[in-house]
DNA sequence: AAACAGTGCGACAATCTGACACATCCATGA
DNA sequence: TCATGGATGTGTCAGATTGTCGCACTGTTT
């Protein structure tokens, strides 16, 4: 990690360590100095001593939700510009995420050019496209999901019994991605 | 429940005019001045005589997207809560609309229990606790398909390919009836 | 008439779900 | 500290559902 004290501070938190070792020589590439944490939990300690500009999370990891240093980020930097990066994307983890102040949120797979670009340009635009096609039925029962789980704080026993399935079958659905909708 | 000048008052911007009927009523008889419009257009009209408190977006309509009513609603009313209610959800618009300044997301199918329990949300009501069973998830299916089955005019092949689904499935699944709720 | 798109349904393999069964954890209270 | 109850992570397995293919039939269009 090259020290350059006027290149910008790049904080990656990802499970994968594969992407993060693959994201951070990129984004080292472009100048920017990155630290890498595995888990929430590792990102704290990281903390102590590095203080980002920019930063990646994951939402879904061992332990704590990535969602959850987005208050510690703020804290410690206020001008942070913040992007949820995740395989597990939702629209009601992604509106949770803006609302605690997150500045992007992206769906993995993403390249690091896509990255970058939702980290600098973040300016609203009230014209976003909207989708021609409705959501499947699989992404819509994924979102509906996400949706209820996350109004029982990630309580999957007490989901399962919310949506009238087996506890068993919510395990297994949870396990896997959501379904891409390809637009 | 008086409706006078008491009242909370609750805008509905929908381009379905079903949707925005039943809503408006059910909205009404729990105590709140509703007024509807069925497209972006219009609502600025509405808006001309009727300053909102409450207000559900569709993303879709004919003309300009709910989502462009953001800033207008908020520089009249800046502690208006506004719920976007669209059919065609996404991760990007629900960034957007939070971004603009929206207090939450629904993807429809929605009851007014889950849309007016979002909305309430900042109230200091007491009733928070109350966890009404949110919809099953083989009844949200349903929903979903009959209303891409109402837009497709009831065509089953059209329906599945924008479903995403394979036309026999569809068919299997529309021979059986729909899911009841045992609440 | 030939070409087409939609519909209804049979059949079969691949998947998925519901039901049980355990084996940890963790917080609480006796 | 131990007992108790809830939550969670997995394994198994029979039965239900889905993905595919195929085929006959029916309007529509050219």
């Amino acid at each position: 990690m090259d020290t350059n004290s006027k290149a910008l501070r790049f904080l990656i938190v990802d499970d994968d360590e594969t992407f993060s070792r693959v994201l951070s020589r990129a984004i080292n590439r472009r100048g920017y100095d990155t630290a890498v944490a595995g888990s929430a939990e590792q990102a704290l300690e990281v903390l102590n001593e590095f203080t980002p500009d920019l930063a990646t999370l994951d939402l879904k990891m061992d332990g704590a939700s990535g969602i959850t240093l987005i208050p510690r980020l703020k804290a410690l930097n206020p001008e942070i510009r913040i992007l949820i990066l995740t395989g597990y994307a939702s629209i009601s983890t992604a509106v949770e995420a803006i609302k605690l102040g997150a500045t992007d949120y992206l769906a993995k797979p993403a390249d690091t050019d896509q990255i970058l670009a939702k980290l600098k340009g973040a300016e609203p635009d009230p014209d976003v496209e909207i989708a021609d096609k409705p959501m499947s039925v699989g992404r819509l029962e994924w979102e509906h999901i996400q949706k209820v789980l996350t109004e029982h704080d990630g309580n999957v026993s007490a989901t399962a019994r919310a949506l009238g399935m087996h506890r068993r079958t919510l395990q297994r659905k949870l396990q896997k991605r959501p379904v891409r909708e390809e637009h």
